[in-house]
DNA sequence: GATATTTGTTGCTGTCAGCAACATATGATG
DNA sequence: CATCATATGTTGCTGACAGCAACAAATATC
């Protein structure tokens, strides 16, 4: 039986076309003919594959008030294929069930004993899972992830914990592992303010301080960045990590992860202790940024987690010591702002993860039609 | 007239074979139907096309040993397709022409004019060039670039100097212009020891220090890194650029870009003073690298320039510096070496950096025959 | 209601890559 | 030395693909 050669044009075009209208949203015919560059004809019979497999719908377009027959409008079916995304942290679990275009089908939390081992919180995830279908799915973690594995996690008190192993030993599937910051990155890069940046580093307040990534326009897969023990102060604080002076050791983020919200009002109402707390922690955290943008020039830094509260209080702080550390000509183009999703930036990223490698795979296979004419 | 549609499928793979054969050099027809994943009938038909059109050459198999008829050998021709690669620098210009798969068909060098400007430095390029005819022409320049334009180089006393628009008005066509320490980053990994390392950071020794990078197995386009300003000691030695206590200021990196060699030979030799100096800028060096690699986990750390040296001489110095400011987990990954290409690391690259260009035209357009059969 | 404009649909065409059968070139076996 | 096994290049054929042109459909404008 003769191979279908060029074949694969044919299924780049159309895993093309749902990744845009996975990323995009809905768009009309016309918009996806243009933006795709292929035919009309084209157009219509890659739409018309994805219809009969269900992963899009078409509905008339609406007269817009050009002239013209109005084109037909054409959106992602959420239900077609979903992906389990699941957050770790130190007292709960988040699980997110989304849906093709990045519909939330389902939002899910529950407590978890602080100190629960891989094995037990994989459990957890199980349950929570339950026996929902999914195309993929993607874990969470904070601390440093080395592909299935944790390599580190302070918050979680895990070390070289194989994670992936214990989620597929729980739930019978295969799981990605990623930190929190890199799936926090994603998000907000795929669906949040800084959609399209082309050098975006995220900054993640957790127990730790972490980091994520976008370069030259694609999120950074590699292994995680511990941003909170660059060292900024040699021979200061001896941090938990060993080392001496570390950014973490120096702002005292321990405490802050459970306390930023007091910290920050009290600071806001005249507490000078506090104030003087959150100025501090702010200087530090700009002389940490001065080298991070130093060696890496993006072009947008994000604030989350707890750092997002404590950037808003310290937002003078943090820029007059970033400016004693940085050069004139990087600070120019960098833009500091918080994180746009907030608490559901890490769900949200992870969840795009499991789609990108969902896109892939259609990149390289198609099940829909040949399933039902083997022969 | 019809347009040839799935012709593009054909210059992809068209290209990718071209690539492949620059990159790896030459190979048989059936180690390229292993790595291309394409028919034997495939292969043979672009081989053609490549071969009329004068880029590569064929030649019969020789025996190997093994049964079966010998596969026929295929090669880049090198004079079909060339790049001009100038490296800009204090006192000096180097010109090479390379040709495809790598060969360097000419290397030239003038002195010029200490503080010479944009236009000088670009006029005297044109006369080095002369009327050499090539598909592309890339300039590297040591400092802050940003598309054609050198924001910054305290080596050349350059600042805001559009270097690309004084190449095109002196030799008449368009230079791409990037930073010394991409370049190089980009020939120590395609064609030097750090062949395919995934995370690589090239640090590079000049009047200042620079890095260029590559993340996730590409290198990073974007702008480039200066190294030299990350402050390692908040408070210290004034440094030329305004701020205090970068690494390029406690080093004093500009007395050693011109007594590199003395130094390190006087401090081999027994001479306190200098063996001194070189620890304490091994030191800082390695503090400075903490900060970097906290920041971006790469997988091998490069030395070039007179880093080079300094490294061979300051090993210890720099490794016990990095380990007070370094997870133990990102240590544990990390290779420091010396740069393979030496000196010759950012033309190699630069030519490398035309030749990406190249292969990407390729990509979209293909002349050879259709030149001649138009209608 | 007629015309202009934009879009979807249909049948046709030039090109492509895989395949199978055959030709070619080597090593191994007796 | 002849034959066989093995690996590779070549040729004609095939299923598939995307572009194109002509036509049909749906809207705005006058």
């Amino acid at each position: 039986m003769a191979r279908p050669a060029t074949e694969e044009l044919r299924r780049r075009n159309r895993s093309a076309l749902l990744d845009r209208l996975h990323r995009r949203g809905p768009q009309t015919r016309a918009e996806l003919t243009e933006a795709l560059g292929l035919n009309r004809s084209t157009i219509g019979a890659l739409a018309s594959d994805l219809s009969e497999s269900g992963h899009i719908q078409e509905t008339t377009g609406r007269p817009t008030g050009a002239a013209g027959r109005p084109s037909t409008l054409v959106e992602c079916v959420p239900e077609a294929a979903t992906v389990a995304a699941v957050e770790v942290r130190w007292k709960r679990l988040r699980l997110a069930v989304v849906g093709l275009g990045g519909t939330v089908l389902r939002r899910d939390e529950v407590p978890i004993a602080p100190g629960a081992d891989g094995a037990a919180v994989a459990k957890a995830a199980a349950a929570l899972l339950a026996d929902a279908e999914v195309s993929d799915a993607i874990a969470a973690v904070p601390g440093l992830v080395d592909g299935g594995t944790v390599a580190q996690s302070s918050e979680l008190g895990w070390a070289d914990r194989d994670f992936g192993a214990d989620l597929e030993s729980a739930t019978g599937r295969v799981w990605r592992v990623v930190d929190v910051a890199t799936a926090a990155a994603v998000g907000e890069w795929s669906r949040g303010d800084a959609h399209g940046v082309a050098n975006l580093l995220y900054l993640h307040g957790g127990h730790g301080l972490t980091a994520g990534w976008v370069v030259d326009g694609r999120p950074r897969r590699g292994s995680s960045i511990m941003l909170g023990h660059i060292v900024v102060n040699p021979g200061g604080q001896r941090c938990r990590c060993g080392l001496s002076g570390c950014v973490e050791a120096e702002m005292g983020t321990f405490d802050f992860s459970e306390t930023i919200d007091e910290t920050t009002i009290a600071a806001r109402l005249g507490d000078t202790a506090a104030r003087e707390m959150v100025r501090r922690s702010g200087e530090f955290l700009g002389l940490a940024l001065g080298a991070v943008v130093t060696a890496t020039n993006p072009d947008e830094i994000l604030f989350g987690g707890w750092l997002r509260e404590l950037y808003l209080s310290s937002a003078a702080a943090v820029r007059s010591s970033l400016a004693e550390a940085t050069l004139p000509q990087l600070r120019a183009r960098l833009r500091l702002r918080t994180a746009a999703l907030g608490a559901q930036g890490p769900l949200t990223g992870a969840a795009e993860i499991g789609f990108e490698a969902l896109m892939e795979r259609m990149r390289l296979m198609w099940l829909a039609r040949q399933d039902s004419n083997l022969e």
